[in-house]
DNA sequence: CTGATATCAGTAACACTGACATAC
DNA sequence: CGTATGTCAGTGATACTGATATCA
């Protein structure tokens, strides 16, 4: 053993916490999808279609943390299926702005209901004061990150 | 439009939040590792077997949150690039008890560095107070999780 | 027999990099 | 010209499901 207990004890402090944070919902959340057919990503893109209608391409890329091309593939599928539509033209440049279809938004509540249910199961052992800690503290916590 | 604004309100509250902080902290965790040519499995793996060495593939697997196939390449990749060493034969039952090598350690202590700067800029805006009210919180809403 | 494990094999979904055209 | 965008194409790494064998 070269390794000493406090190193041990210093590194797994926070670094491999937020890391196992961060698995574990990313893979209860896709369980909790994964009956409606839909990915995180998926997901993630109507959810942020609907708080800021007409994002394009690259702005939900880069609101999702994946490449434009990524995104591209995933847009044109969700055009396919009915989830969203896209301008014909772009106005101006060539952003075209996309929206929610009713179809994508009722979709998009199925899973904001779902996701809900782990963040009940997340925060089951919470006050409500403590709940918004929580909340405040991720909230300033991903702004420092972004 | 069929969304009210309350409705968008309430769906934005947490679950997208922690959809988004989940995202981010990947991303620049992913972002960290990669001169070091680990994933964030990769280091998840490494860090778990330092925190409880002697672990098998399957418990691995479960503490990381993939399939015991799936941990079952990673491991073998592993062990082919001298990270790990596992018994020649299991002393009972099927499960071979995993170890970090010298060199795996030093690469663990490398990658947990780099995640420790993901983490400062993480709660750089945060008090020391806030910052072990986040560890609990986190850690709390984590257990529940899992 | 049941359950847990290791592992091989095949597949499939996913996001990536590279390249090019377009628009300001 | 430089930057941002949309999009096509190819690639690669990743994890998955299915199946088989071993062992308490």
């Amino acid at each position: 053993m070269t390794q000493t207990p406090d190193e041990i004890e210093l590194s797994s402090s926070l670094g491999y916490l937020l890391k196992e944070a961060s698995s574990a919902l990313r893979a209860a959340m896709e369980e909790a999808l994964k009956p409606l057919g839909m990915t995180v990503t998926h997901y993630s893109c109507l959810e942020l279609l609907a708080q800021r209608p007409g994002l394009s391409n690259s702005e939900l890329a880069r609101g999702t943390f994946v490449t434009r091309q990524s995104m591209n593939v995933l847009l044109h599928a969700l055009e396919r299926d009915g989830y969203v539509t896209r301008a014909a033209h772009a106005s101006t440049g060539r952003a075209i702005p996309t929206s929610l279809t009713d179809y994508g938004r009722a979709e998009r509540a199925r899973a904001s209901a779902a996701v809900r249910t782990v963040e009940a199961r997340m925060t089951s052992g919470l006050s409500d004061s403590e709940r918004g800690a929580a909340f405040a503290l991720l909230s300033r916590m991903t702004r420092a990150l972004t």
